[in-house]
RNA sequence: GCGCCCAUAGCUCAGUGGAAAGAGCGCCGGACUACGAAUCCGUAGGUCGCAGGUUCAAAUCCUGCUGGGCGCACCA
């Protein structure tokens, strides 16, 4: 639709510009809003403003010119007007709008889904939480951003991946070996000392027990360095499968589990340290090897190979993006708690120095949640091991109520997750008002049935004239936004948008379901109302898939 | 000290350079003998942190300041 008007503006530029009463031919793409109060009409464009300087005229005067050259020779417009400072309202003919209804029906599932044929390659990399403890709410955070974003991405029009990078190398790994070990001895009556800097949690327990049951006393004869990488193997398979049980629970699916330890075993950290030096971007300094990353804007030079001839995390990091690019996306985007957020400019660094647009790989930092029951901080000491897992919040809130609370807040603004609100089914808890939309029209449906209404043909049912009510052409027009909104929540990547977008509509429905029955004595009514019902229902269904929530016939 | 993010109604938060800044919660008052009251209707509530600047137009962009979160390793 906005194109469309967009289209006819050009036209009427074109046209103007030809007779003479526009000097200039230098006309910018017309932006169109939909404004925010209804007198303002249905659309309207700040073009004559915008290009009233380069023109001479005054923004008035050439949107009258504009205005008087639109041809709308498919009687979209009921009302054009100048208003305000320059401004052009459109006002859309109702049977325009009726037939976005019509759309919707007849795409279903598809309805706003971009059906562009050349598919730019996206790939999404989020949670990537290291195999060394369970995950926590701010994972989830993550998790329903990144699946979501995923979602929306490929609703308009991209081929999307979705990985996660497996930390499986390096120091932690050997401390989560090095902690479970100790554990295991613990169980056996030895005495230990379990350092300040090993993993604390009691679920390091729980796999030590597990370890012993499956290798009896075998690990108490070997040497510490052989037995250290067994337990740590052992537990980063053990830990990972809890990570992937629980990211299944809460909704969330990957298509590719990317190893860390791979890139060394394939030789391509080597390579990549190689393809530096070979560009000349690495240096030695204090018996260490240094990837000059000023020289791409980041603050600091930074090494990559240690002086006791070990690579940093960051050499890995810089080798795993190395293998994405190479991978051909068009776009890579990486979803990073924000207190990674110092580590963006190193690896901007390292994707230019590699050859690359920087802006080829973009990183959206989400804030940090906070865990509250009744407005109090809830019990969070990462120190003594002690924090409420991911898994423990899917059960006490349910996987919908976590994923919508979860989304609903702009990832640059740290989010309170209170447990006991979250809980509350009632109208403090937005997942449930959206929700109870779908199972009341479904509820409607059923009993439509009952009467002997078909919901079957609907399609076929003129409506024209039937559906009069401006709560009913409110919904519509909520309604016709949804492409829009999706296109916006994708380009901007900000997944919090649908949520926002379904509460509204919900609200519309509500309220129309309070004034208006939908089943009446008059069945050609009766039938138009539920085809517009059923069209709402559609699209909180559309919605609700997208940021992973369930769509009830039944609460 | 340096860098990134944030600051909008009592609270939690939306807001695409546009017209008069919005919603939910909370407060108060109301609505079911009809499709599900997990709902709806109504009232009140604002120096958009402060000060400059850019622009025909700024909550939105730029600069400075104040307050808060996070980060500044040959850790990951």
């Amino acid at each position: 639709m906005k194109e469309k008007i967009a289209f006819e503006i050009e036209q009427a530029l074109q046209r103007a510009f030809k007779k003479g009463e526009l000097p200039s031919s230098d006309f910018p793409y017309p932006e169109i809003e939909v404004p925010k109060i209804a007198s303002h009409g249905d659309f309207s464009t700040n073009i004559a403003m915008v290009i009233a300087s380069s023109q001479r005229i005054s923004p008035q005067n050439i949107a009258r010119i504009i205005i008087e050259n639109i041809k709308d020779s498919d009687g979209l417009f009921s009302r054009v007007e100048v208003a305000g400072p320059g401004f052009i309202n459109f006002f859309i003919n109702d049977s325009w709008w009726f037939s976005v209804l019509r759309e919707i029906h007849e795409q279903g599932p598809a309805f706003g889904i971009s059906k562009q044929k050349k598919r730019k390659k996206v790939q999404v990399e989020f949670v990537s939480a290291n195999p060394t403890g369970p995950l926590h709410v701010g994972h989830g955070r993550c998790a329903a951003l990144g699946d979501s974003l995923a979602a929306i991405l490929d609703a308009t029009g991209y081929e999307v991946q979705k990985e996660y990078y497996i930390n499986d190398s390096g120091r932690q790994i050997h401390t989560l070996g090095l902690s479970v070990l100790l554990r295991y001895k613990e169980l056996f009556g030895k005495k230990i000392d379990f350092p300040d800097d090993c993993y604390q949690g009691d679920y390091i327990i729980v796999l030590a027990k597990k370890l012993a049951q499956r290798e009896k006393r075998r690990y108490l004869e070997m040497p510490e360095e052989d037995a250290i990488p067994l337990c740590a193997k052992f537990a980063a398979r053990e830990i990972l499968s809890g990570i992937r049980e629980d990211l299944e629970l809460f909704g969330v699916s990957f298509d590719q589990w990317f190893h860390e330890q791979g890139l060394f075993d394939s030789g391509a950290v080597d390579e990549t340290i190689s393809e530096l030096r070979r560009r000349k971007l690495v240096y030695e300094h204090d018996g260490a090897l240094w990837f000059r990353s000023t020289a791409f804007g980041d603050e600091k030079d930074r090494v990559i190979v240690r002086s006791n001839g070990e690579t940093t995390y960051f050499a890995s990091d810089i080798a795993y993006h190395r293998h994405k690019l190479k991978r051909n996306f068009d776009q890579i985007i990486n979803i990073w708690g924000a207190d990674h957020h110092g580590y963006v400019s190193r690896i901007q660094a390292s994707i230019e120095a590699l050859g690359y647009p920087r802006d080829r790989v973009r990183v959206v930092l989400v804030q940090l949640v906070n865990l509250l029951r009744n407005g109090r901080p809830a019990a969070m000491s990462t120190r003594a091991g002690e924090f409420i897992t991911l898994r423990e919040i899917i059960d006490e809130v349910g996987k919908d109520a976590a994923r919508f609370l979860l989304l609903m807040h702009h990832s640059d603004s740290p989010l309170d997750f209170d447990l006991e609100a979250a809980k509350q089914q009632n109208n403090n808890n937005p997942v449930y008002y959206v929700q109870y939309v779908h199972a009341r029209i479904s509820s409607i449906m059923r009993k439509a049935k009952e009467q002997g209404i078909s919901t079957e043909d609907l399609v076929e049912t003129p409506h024209d004239d039937v559906l009069t009510q401006p709560e009913e052409m409110q919904l519509i027009k909520c309604m016709a936004r949804y492409p829009d909104m999706l296109a916006q929540s994708a380009l901007l990547m900000e997944p919090h948008r649908v949520p926002f977008y379904l509460m509204e509509l919900a609200s519309l429905f509500h309220a129309y379901y309070n004034k208006h029955r939908v089943l009446t004595g008059d069945a050609e009514l009766s039938r138009a109302r539920l085809y517009l019902v059923s069209a709402v229902r559609k699209i909180i269904r559309n919605g609700l898939q997208l940021i992973g929530v369930s769509a009830p016939e039944v609460m």
